[in-house]
DNA sequence: GTACACTATATGCCGTGGAATATACATGGG
DNA sequence: CCCATGTATATTCCACGGCATATAGTGTAC
């Protein structure tokens, strides 16, 4: 029997919200237990190894967020000695955000963990064309979300 | 060209996180623009409605929370006059939970705004049958996170 | 029926994000 | 050069969730 399309976009929705809770959650345990971070501090930490020389706007607008929490984060970041903020020579309101060498390593050690958890959570469930069927509808659609600027935050 | 298994679950993961934080974000600008709530309450309000009775824990269970967090949005739910705790006859620790007369309305009324939104919001970049096959496979990955308590809060 | 272990929820403290505001800097016009 | 306006980020205040703990009630063994 093909999938129904039951409760229209309202069960979708659902569903997307009650799956991302719940891996953020158990990606969350995982990598405090192992490395003392959470799941949106690996991702900043990702982001500014994929993307040195970032500024802090740069990881608001990647992740949704508001400045002042992309601030904040930063600031926790450099706290603990993974990443710095070096002065932006064409324009000193800014700065320049690069991992450490600390970062850098934490980054490997916990993208292991990472890896590893997620394909633990999911890839026993799903099989491999149902996987990418949704991440090619995901890929469109955060793409189309991020276009429009749909739910960018203010602050 | 066939969708490739590029990054595998990492990039189906960051999609689907930014996705939801986007969708979530516009809804929550909508919501509070027209009804003076936010989506988490609606989707709270729309559980009562349809699961009349409930207790804190089942709340705190279907959306993954901790009990605290649950008591305390059920608080403020009650604070505005949307809801109700009745003791429980049958378990004096306990409430059975329910919504008011106006608590029913506001669901109604958001329930509108939340599925004309959604139906904006995505309804005109997914194709029915990507949505579809992201639909089945998001079911099918959030009842095995829920089967196995994947996620789930301490508190 | 009393003690003990268990359960359901409520509460307090802390960390984090949103929104508004403040501050420093940049940029264009005169 | 100076001012007005715009921009990038930092800071402040508030709301909310996690986690630990407190409290009340339940159930069971004896």
């Amino acid at each position: 029997m093909e999938y129904t399309w039951d409760g229209g976009l309202p069960d979708l929705f659902s569903d997307l919200v009650r799956c991302e809770t719940r891996l953020y959650n158990a990606l969350n345990d995982r990598l405090r237990a192992r490395h003392g971070i959470v799941t949106s501090q690996f991702e900043a930490l990702r982001y500014l190894r994929d993307h040195p020389g970032a500024r802090v706007a740069d990881l608001a607008a990647e992740f949704a967020i508001g400045i002042g929490a992309a601030s904040k984060s930063v600031d926790r970041l450099e706290r603990q000695g993974w990443a710095v903020r070096h002065p932006n020579p064409s324009d000193r309101r800014s700065s320049l955000l690069a991992l450490t060498d600390d970062g850098a390593q934490l980054v490997v050690a916990a993208g292991r963990t990472f890896t590893e958890a997620l394909d633990e959570l999911v890839g026993g469930t799903l099989d491999a064309s149902s996987a990418a069927a949704a991440a090619q509808a995901l890929a469109t659609l955060r793409a189309a979300l991020e276009r429009d600027q749909t739910g960018t935050p203010n602050g």
